[in-house]
DNA sequence: CCAACTCAGTGACTTAAATCACCCGGCCGC
DNA sequence: GCGGCCGGGTGATTTAAGTCACTGAGTTGG
């Protein structure tokens, strides 16, 4: 309940409501690498975390993944089929020993009904997901690993501190498999593309901890270095 | 106003309350090619399509752009600066010349607070485009562009006729170039991959229109034809 | 303490995709 | 009629990414 109130979710709503709507929802642990449930299996409703850390991924025949979001304490999964009412839409696995609430489909309709203020909310949840997805979709489309390493970089730094500057260090603990997932590619890519970002002398690596050595540098990693491209003036 | 009430975000609502609505809002044409406004842009509003066509898309320094969704009549663009009140998330062109409604951001958050049914739709929308996206993520981290043109003309195919046969055809007004900006690819090899799927028999062009030759065939090409991968059995 | 993992690193090779540089045909507007 | 543009089609080449196959360090747990 306590985690419920602090949800993005759940913000600024009576009290006796949230513990209305807790009161039906059900608990399940799950331990780390233990799978939620499948995409396109029918759903019944959604879940919010309440400690832990879980990710929401597809993954092809051949066993290759790609994470769509991962989402935190507070934050919630499979909120799509309560709306649109279809299957999951993506398969979801723990990343740590973590704790869920399921809260059913109806009920989170009949609460967002009466409480139009929580369904603005929603709705924002909904909208900054899109955002992301979108912006994952331009770096899949538009830009090149190494790009797209360096975004993820930056956006995890300044997840743990918004304020960046030479030297600043975070820690990063994903595998470099866990890595690639995220990024669109594969293990042996995403440990060459660090390489290079440290041999550059871009970044430096201690264990699972990042240090930004040339934030400038990571930027302009961040960004096709547009080709020279002809310009009118030029060509002909 | 017509079209209001027909488009799915506004599905069984009193029609006087739509009236208000639209009458707070304003009409805007476009014509072919024409820019509506473009991403981190400050957004004040969202847009009801009335007529036409208009296409959502991120490009990059050098030029090349990924679509992101396309809406006809009664779609909508910009819901989500709406709801989280961040800038536009990406540019938007008229496909062909349009009629739009633009609504500002108070004016719907307004009618959603009194209208909480609406609320629903609009959370039912936006997951089912959250769906769509998300699986342009999945095409894009995992498929090859083969895969991602079958899977395109299969929906497309499915949009204008739900019930699909060998034989059937339906008609696909793009260039290559812009269906090269659907697929993440660029124009040459969309031409290429078209034209294998021609010279294998399971489809055939014929200016604007496609035929369906062979259904069977044309969904296989959707899915990787798994590698042979060695099981655990074989190994060792 | 050894077996069995998981994780990272690396060289060699293959391949899908992108890029470059053309050509051709149609069509539009002078 | 002709210059220009757009759409499509192609061959040749380059390049990023993915694949394969191993090595070796570090951990965990029987």
């Amino acid at each position: 309940m306590e985690v419920l109130a602090k949800s993005a979710w759940f913000q600024n709503l009576p009290v006796p409501a949230l513990a209305e709507l807790a009161a039906h929802g059900r608990e399940r642990k799950l331990s780390r690498g233990q799978i939620l449930f499948t995409a396109n299996q029918p759903a019944e409703g959604m879940y919010v975390v309440l400690s832990g850390s879980v990710r929401a991924f597809r993954e092809n025949v051949d066993g290759r993944e790609q994470t769509i979001h991962v989402e935190g304490v507070g934050g919630t999964l499979a909120e799509v089929p309560v709306f649109d009412g279809g299957p999951y839409p993506s398969s979801t696995m723990a990343e740590e020993d973590s704790e869920l609430l399921f809260l059913a489909k109806k009920d989170v309709r009949r609460f967002l009904l009466q409480h139009p203020e929580a369904a603005l909310t929603a709705l924002a949840i909904l909208a900054r997901r899109l955002r992301t997805v979108a912006s994952l979709v331009e770096q899949l489309a538009l830009k090149d690993v190494t790009q797209r390493l360096a975004t993820l970089l930056l956006e995890e730094a300044r997840r743990k501190n918004p304020a960046l500057l030479d030297g600043v260090s975070f820690s990063m603990p994903l595998s470099h498999t866990q890595l690639a997932s995220r990024l669109g590619s594969v293990r042996e890519v995403v440990t060459r593309s660090l390489q290079k970002l440290v041999q550059q002398g871009i970044v430096a690596i201690h264990g699972h901890r990042i240090v930004i050595l040339d934030l400038q540098a990571l930027q302009a990693q961040t960004d096709p270095h547009s080709k020279p491209a002809l310009t009118n003036a030029v060509r002909r």
